[in-house]
DNA sequence: CCAGGAGGTCTCATATAGGATACTTAAAAT
DNA sequence: ATTTTAAGTATCCTATATGAGACCTCCTGG
């Protein structure tokens, strides 16, 4: 099915760059002839997937996205009931909050509020980490898998180096993953990105399994290894807090 | 393109659903043969677009979209700038926050904040509004247009009744027009929406132009027509102080 | 334990979507 | 004013995506 193929490369490239598109742009960066391009391009258009500005062939990708994004409700319940959470923890700490979970095997950030520090820490809503770990919330979701499909995960995955300070060796990471399930929060330190520091707390549902992940992030200077615990308990209140408005049993653990 | 026009009816039927469905389902509703649904699924599943619930058979909107609906930069600025303004007047009035841009000649919402109110007022992001002239924020773009455009536009779309209060005819709106450009806000009272009432005021970018409109929306028990001069201040503050955060010239224009 | 139903794969003849080429339009550039 | 570049359309032969039907496999209910 070319067409369909062709179609979604298509979205996925104007997804990709930071500019609109002239048609000759797409067709030679994807390899499509003319006239079957024209026909993608009408087509996404058409049905609002794809808007044509300036009237002058640029392309971008158009408003249906928005609206076919809001419309996942599976995991955007936690979205929304994390939300305010997300803005108080925001304002009182003036930190970058995240909030992640896992789909189709992979950590997604579902939301984000950006910090008062001017730190960009680039990451974008709905993309996904490989990199588990790596990363506070990654961490967490490993120390709640049961062992075999956790050492099946890190053999698929392996421990690649991300930066100098990621973990990369599995009895290290074993330990730390214990220390995750006895303290309640994983902390990442620089693991994923130079500079930047973690504390992550998970968020249970009704069922209390792992719903999702809440974490504070900062560059070093203003997350100094000092604060770690300090800030851990705010995000476990944070976390726990969410728990709650899910409906999750409300448990003491920590 | 079948395959392409397929599953892009696909996605809108898993978007229109409030439930996740069967592959027998969409086969149905859709009357697509088997083994073509089945290709097109599988693609859609690798991409993202859609995700394989309960390893049995069901199907809904995949992650992907969510990342795709993030990456729509260009009425996205205005969103971001939007957001903690957007906060403030919910905390301060307690009602529905609504955010809308034009795109495409359509109206389309692509912010909300539901007000504490439990009235739901049913208006998804992302979701277009055909009728101009029964809406706040439609009767701020139609004031702003030149005489002619706006006369083609009507002559198109029409007047059609919504309620019982929505303006039937060409003078009364042209009067309410000049009202909504000499005052700086739009009131609609139940034209779109029996019950409902909005403040809705202009928002306009660096370059001068209407980038979008910021409303306020509740019932009427909690919005008497008395309410109006004072709630439309508010959203005037707050329109004033997007525009400027958009990098707007400060203008003072009431 | 068997039957029924659903998701999903395989095969292959054939309808049809695709692409090479040529043409049209329109805006820039010389 | 003429040329060039790029978007987009039209045509039509052919490579290929499609779909009927058969088959597999798993679950569920009798």
């Amino acid at each position: 099915m070319p067409a369909l193929e062709r179609a979604l490369d298509v979205i996925d490239l104007l997804a990709s760059r930071d500019r609109d598109l002239p048609f000759s742009e797409i067709m030679h960066a994807l390899n499509i002839p003319k006239p079957s391009l024209a026909r993608i391009l009408g087509l996404l258009t058409e049905r609002g997937l794809v808007t044509k500005t300036d009237e002058r062939g640029l392309y971008k990708l158009g408003m249906q996205l928005l609206y076919l994004g809001g419309r996942i409700e599976s995991k955007l319940r936690l979205r929304s009931v994390a939300r305010p959470h997300m803005e108080e923890l925001a304002l009182t700490t003036g930190k970058t909050i995240e909030l992640s979970t896992l789909d189709r095997d992979q950590l997604i950030l579902i939301d984000q509020i950006e910090g008062n520090e001017g730190v960009r820490l680039f990451t974008r809503i709905g993309s996904a980490y490989p990199y588990f770990h790596a990363i506070g919330a990654g961490k967490i979701y490993l120390a709640h898998m049961e062992r075999n499909k956790r050492k099946e995960v890190l053999r698929k995955i392996g421990l690649p180096m991300v930066t100098k300070h990621t973990i990369a060796n599995v009895e290290q990471l074993e330990r730390e993953l214990s220390d995750i399930v006895a303290k309640g929060f994983a902390f990442e330190d620089q693991e994923l990105r130079e500079g930047v520091r973690r504390a992550v707390a998970p968020i249970y549902d009704s069922h209390g399994k792992l719903a999702g992940c809440i974490g504070i992030a900062s560059p070093i200077f203003s997350f100094t290894y000092e604060d770690k615990d300090d800030l851990a308990q705010v995000v476990k209140g944070a976390a726990r807090k969410i728990s709650a408005d899910m409906g999750a049993a409300t448990q003491n653990n920590g």
